[in-house]
DNA sequence: GGGATAATGTACGAACTGGTTAGTTTAGTC
DNA sequence: GACTAAACTAACCAGTTCGTACATTATCCC
C-alpha cells in the first residue's frame, strides 16, 4: 500500500482507483442487463450470463437489485428514461404547423428506429401485460413530452385554419406511435412474410415519407391544398 | 370386455371409446401449448405446466412434437393458419373501391382484435428475430390473401379515378397492419402511460374510424371530394 | 489508527425444468 | 386368439438457474 494519494476522493473526480466503485458497478450491471433482457426477455435472460458479461459478479447483482425481477424493473425504467430524454431534444419552435408536424413525425420515426432496444423492452413488457411498468412509479412520473408537442402543434394548426378541428391529440399520438413502432417491432416477420427487406434504407425512407403524408392528410383542413 | 360393438370404427365417427385418440391428443396438446406460449413466451412457458393442463401427459408432448422448440413451432404455425383461414371470409366483391377499402380496414381492425393470441405470438416471434418462422415452410406457403385483396381494391380505385396512382399495395398493407396490430400489441402499456383505456368499446370504435379515414385520405385522388 | 459500514469474492445448494428410460395398454390384423 | 405397431403412463435423471451463506477487503469518519 505505497500509494495513498491516488486513493483519495474517488467520488466525483477522475476515478484513479477503480478498486471500489459502487456507482460504476451499478451502472455497468444495468447496461449489461438491459441488453440481455431486451435480447431475451425476462424469462429468457440468464442471471449468470449477465453476471459473466459484467465487470462485476453475480453477487453484486443481488446486492444492488435484490432479485431478477428487480433487475428487470430497473432495466425497463432505464429504457424508458433514455428514450424520454432523447425526445426532449426535438426543436420545433418557430415552425409552421405543417412543418412542425412533419418534423415531429420524422423525428419519431427515426427515434424509434434508433432505439430498437427500447422497442423490444416495450414489446416484452406488453407480453407481461405491463405488470412491471405498473410497479414503476418512476416511469409513470416521466411525463410524455411527445403529447405536449403534438397537442401544441395541432391546436396551432387548427387556429391557423390548416388543420381540421375535432381531433384528439392523444389519438394522433397513438397513430404516429403505431406507424413508427410497428416499423421496428415487426420488421423481421413482416420482411420474411412479404419477402422484402423493410429495414433497407430506401425502404425506410419511403415508409417514413408515407407516415408523414398519412398524418398530414389526416389532419388537413377540408379546404387545404392537396399535398 | 362385454361390449364389442361400441369399439368398432373409432376413426371417423363419433368416438365412443376415447381410450386411444391420437389426433385428439395431438390437437389437445397443441391447443394448450398455443395458449401457454402466447401467454408466457417460448422460454416462459413450462412443458410441465402445458402437460398438466392437457388431457394427456408430458411424455406425449415429446412423442408428438419432439422437443419444446418443435412444439413452439407447431403452435406458431397453428396461430398463423387460424388467422389466415379467418381472413378468407372477407367478402368485398361488388363493392366500390372506397367501400371495399373501408370494409377491408374495418375487417382487419376487428380481426386483429379478435385474435390477440396470434398478435402475441407474432410479437414473441419478433423478439426471437423470426428464427422459428424462418424454419416453417408451412407458414411461408400460407399465401397472404390480404395483399391480393388490397392490391385488387387499389388498382380498381386507380382505374376509376378515385385513388391516386403510384402507391405500393404492400406498403398500404403495411400501414393497415401497423395501425391494427399496434392497437392490440401495445394496448396495455399505452393505456397505462396515458391513463386511458384503449380497449374500451367506444375508444376502439373511434380508433377504427380513424384508421379507416386515415387510409381513405391517404389513397384519395387529388380531386376526390373531402370525407 | 481503529472501528463501523459499505462493497465485493467464492463456493455452494435447493428447486426447477427439459428430456428420457423402461415398460404397459390398446387397436387392428391374420 | 396370438401378434404387432401405435398410443400411452409413470418414474426418473441430469443439467441448469436463481438465489444465499460466509468470508474478506475497501472506505469513511473520528
Amino acid at each position: 500500500m505505497a500509494v495513498t494519494e491516488t486513493k483519495r476522493k474517488p467520488k466525483q473526480e477522475a476515478k484513479a482507483t477503480r478498486a471500489q466503485d459502487p456507482e460504476g458497478t451499478r451502472r455497468n450491471i444495468l447496461e449489461v442487463a438491459s441488453e440481455e433482457f431486451a435480447l431475451n426477455g425476462l424469462s429468457g435472460a440468464r442471471i449468470d450470463e449477465i453476471a459473466a458479461r459484467t465487470r462485476s459478479s453475480k453477487r453484486m447483482i443481488y446486492y444492488y437489485f435484490g432479485d431478477k425481477e428487480g433487475l428487470y424493473l430497473r432495466a425497463l425504467e432505464n429504457a424508458y428514461r433514455e428514450v424520454r430524454e432523447g425526445e426532449a431534444h426535438l426543436d420545433i419552435e418557430g415552425l409552421s404547423p405543417i412543418a412542425a408536424l412533419t418534423r415531429l413525425v420524422e423525428f419519431t420515426f427515426e427515434h424509434h428506429h434508433r432505439h430498437e432496444e427500447f422497442i423490444r423492452m416495450v414489446m416484452i413488457e406488453n407480453i407481461h401485460n405491463g405488470q412491471y411498468l405498473e410497479q414503476s412509479k418512476e416511469i409513470r412520473e416521466l411525463n410524455v413530452t411527445a403529447i405536449d408537442h403534438i397537442a401544441r402543434i395541432y391546436s396551432r394548426g387548427v387556429e391557423e385554419g390548416v388543420f381540421r378541428p375535432g381531433l384528439d391529440p392523444v389519438e394522433l399520438h397513438w397513430q404516429v406511435s403505431a406507424l413508427c413502432f410497428f416499423n421496428v417491432s415487426n420488421r423481421t416477420t413482416f420482411s420474411m412474410i412479404f419477402g422484402r427487406d423493410f429495414g433497407a434504407p430506401e425502404q425506410l425512407e419511403r415508409l417514413k415519407r408515407n407516415t408523414v403524408e398519412m398524418l398530414l392528410r389526416f389532419v388537413a383542413a377540408a379546404d387545404a391544398p392537396a399535398l
